[in-house]
RNA sequence: CGCCAGAUGGCAGAGUGACGAUGCGACGGUCUGCAAAACCGUUCAACGCCGGUUUGACUCCGGCUCUGGCGUCCA
């Protein structure tokens, strides 16, 4: 059975969905002004193995990923660029949606953008100010009364009086607690506004997933993800909304993962150390990328250097070697039931153990080793479990002529070059002149590839 | 200052109250014309520091040190 760890209780727990075999979850995706970077990528690829394991489990889905397409900052990155905001958005949502194919993430059930939602987080608002749990301040923004909502600081295990303690919250004049939120913000001229009870403005921050994850998964769901630096005050907040509008539970397990780190430090754009998912697509594939964001566990930090990807890499090519060598034996053999094997058993126990990819990476090593070894069914199990994880579903003599997980430069013709070199160098063999075969496998291996002599023929690959 | 998390072998990274995950790297062997891959073996291997509980602790408890995160926009 899935035990997954919720924020909420700091512990480690059985996952008994709210109306099986239906799970609904939601995860708060990105802030369209920019490009994607990789640890952005480490978490959307995290809920994405959530939402394939629990497919895998048995359960329908509904999986909402949410795109903020309105806020401060987009509004300033345009300003700055003089494009208009949806011309900003669009692009960015489309450069997401192309690393995010590349990176074999699923698309989400349901995708929706901010700016189509003010109607719904309208209805909310009004709802917490019927309630007396929002206010107008003078300044026209509309605030959540924090100190009005009883369970705030439950999620991040914080009391008003530890929050209040920190000095870095700002003073707002036109807030009664300096830890309320904003709801609504007045219209500032040159800004998007929509018309409100409260006059013209946008919404803030926070009231966006509230609205979003009722409209699709109603008021009580199953799981609410993101990076740990929403858990406060992101969701907080969204709790105090949701559950102060409707007065009863809003989401039973909440998960965050960790932090990819740069230098040990958390990579942010705030902090300018971060790499975009394209940029590293330049050099290393994609899967690779993801691969080496699966071997660690999602809770943990997790230290970005390109030497971590180049071991990722190789790693990688271990599996996808014995893909490739044991190419024939694939056909071989009846269907069986992968989940009834050893294997099978400890790659399900590693993922119910709160998503324990490394573990179950382990698995496939494990699988490889058996299927060098002579057992029939192995590679058919490789690669069933590891379509779970996202893995291991490109042709493996592709991958390795395309460049084994690097992206390299590739003339036209390349390949009939290549195979005309090994022919030439096969007619030396074939007369013993060693000498001339040995100088054209350097050459070669110069170039990064490798030349394979087996059972008569001779495959080549990048290094 | 408050709250939270973490400290594992050359590197990365799991895990467990007693039995040496896994990967990368390195070394030796088998195989090969030579290689590569694979297989076999080695790396005499590690659990931040100090106490405590226990027959036994890397694992549980307490203290300490250090690191990171949150408390402000952030995945």
């Amino acid at each position: 059975m899935l035990q997954l760890f919720n924020t909420l209780t700091r512990r480690v727990e059985p996952f008994q969905p709210i109306h099986p075999p239906q799970v609904r979850m939601y995860v708060c995706g990105m802030t369209v002004y920019d490009h994607c970077h990789l640890g952005h990528g480490r978490m959307l690829v995290n809920f994405d193995v959530l939402y394939r394991w629990l497919q895998a489990s048995g359960y329908t889905v509904t999986y909402v990923r949410n795109i903020t397409d309105i806020d401060d900052k987009i509004i300033d990155r345009a300003a700055q660029q003089g494009e208009p905001i949806e011309q900003l958005t669009g692009r960015m949502i489309a450069a997401m949606h192309q690393d995010l194919a590349q990176l074999a993430v699923l698309p989400p059930t349901h995708e929706p953008r901010a700016t189509e939602h003010v109607a719904g987080m309208l209805a909310l608002i009004a709802t917490l100010e019927a309630k007396n749990l929002a206010y107008q301040g003078l300044n026209g923004d509309v605030y959540y009364s924090v100190r009005d909502f009883p369970g705030y600081g439950k999620l991040s295990g914080k009391t008003l009086e530890d929050l209040r303690a920190g000095e870095r919250v700002a003073r707002d004049a036109f807030k009664r607690d300096p830890l309320d939120f904003v709801l609504w913000k007045s219209a500032k001229p040159g800004e998007p506004q929509w018309p409100s009870p409260w006059g013209p403005g946008r919404p803030g921050w926070h009231i966006e997933c509230s609205a979003m994850s009722e409209c699709f998964l109603g008021e009580h769901f199953d799981i609410h993800g993101g990076g740990h630096d929403l858990q406060f005050p992101h969701h907080e907040n969204e709790i105090a909304q949701s559950e102060g509008a409707h007065g009863h539970a809003f989401v039973n397990v909440w998960m965050h993962n960790g932090f990819l780190r740069v230098n040990d430090e958390k990579m942010s754009k705030s902090l300018g150390n971060f790499f975009t998912l394209r940029d590293i697509f330049q050099r290393f594939h994609p899967e690779v990328v993801r691969f080496f964001l699966l071997r660690g566990h999602y809770r943990s930090p997790l230290n970005y250097t390109d030497g971590h990807l180049e071991d990722a890499r190789q790693g990688l090519n271990t599996l996808y070697t014995a893909l490739r060598d044991l190419k024939e034996a694939a056909s071989e053999g009846g269907e069986d039931d992968v989940w009834s094997c050893a294997a099978g058993q400890a790659f399900k126990a590693a993922l119910d153990d709160d998503l324990n990819t490394p573990e179950a990476v382990a698995v496939l090593f494990g699988l490889a080793h058996e299927a060098h070894r002579g057992t029939r069914v192995a590679r058919r199990h490789l690669v069933r479990l590891a379509a779970v994880l996202g893995l291991l579903q490109h042709d493996p003599s592709v991958w390795f002529e395309d460049g084994a997980g690097l992206i390299v430069d590739r003339a036209d013709g390349d390949r009939d070059r290549i195979e005309a070199l090994i022919a030439q160098r096969q007619a030396a063999r074939d007369t013993r002149d060693f000498a001339t075969a040995d100088q054209i496998r350097q050459a070669l291996l110069a170039e990064g590839i490798v030349l394979e002599d087996k059972a008569g023929t001779t495959q080549w690959r990048r290094a």
